[in-house]
DNA sequence: CTAATTCATCGCAATATTACGATAAATATT
DNA sequence: AATATTTATCGTAATATTGCGATGAATTAG
């Protein structure tokens, strides 16, 4: 154990629970902030505006990769990172249409 | 290690990825989704809905109201749960600034 | 060609999460 | 009082996550 039964739930139900992990640690939450409000995309600069390890923000970034709600555009040595658009407004409706889907019957 | 620096983040990257964790588990997801359309609130319902166990649900029914986004009235021997209003709109209120905040600039 | 720079990855350690059976707690039913 | 129902919690096991130092890979600068 340990895992995640992800095969006894929906796609959708996996693919939102995904999306929410990308918010779901506060350095994630800040690294996509910063790449939001950007005018340019940060780059390695996020370490420095990181209370974290280089190893570590690259990990971060990793994951936000794999989620595919960013993306990095290799320029070497360096690498630009930012907002995947379409991912984000996938993000953005799902969570949207969750939101909306809540209808007050005050029974608690 | 294995912990999350909170202490490094602001309050509200630590409670944004506070409130992402309630959806960041496709068992999560399915709960929250049936308490929001129900038009009652489900209570042990939820085990026969959901392909885990009473324990594993119990459990993640307990995480979802440490984050404060569902609540359980009691009424022995059964629980009723339902969504926070509350923390549900502040839920939707920060990602909804969160997601706005994202302004294109085509970088990348 | 030799640094220097930037970033990813490996390896490790520690904690967190997920899952479930078993059991306890609390009340309603008989 | 004894039993059944419902839910929480405990204990255990396995995997995932977080974090970082060290190292490697790739390119640019000197």
């Amino acid at each position: 154990m340990g895992t995640t039964k992800s095969e006894v739930f929906t796609e959708e139900e996996n693919r939102i629970s995904d999306l929410a992990k990308a918010f779901a640690h506060p350095a994630r939450v800040a690294i996509l902030r910063l790449l939001a409000e950007k005018k340019a995309c940060v780059c390695g600069d996020l370490v420095d505006e990181l209370p974290l390890s280089q190893a570590t923000v690259s990990q971060h970034l990793k994951e936000l990769k794999r989620i595919g709600i960013i993306k990095g555009d290799i320029a070497p040595p360096r690498v630009c990172y930012c907002i995947d658009e379409v991912v984000w407004n996938e993000a953005m409706q799902s969570f949207g249409l969750l939101f909306s889907s809540y209808l007050k019957n005050g029974c608690c």
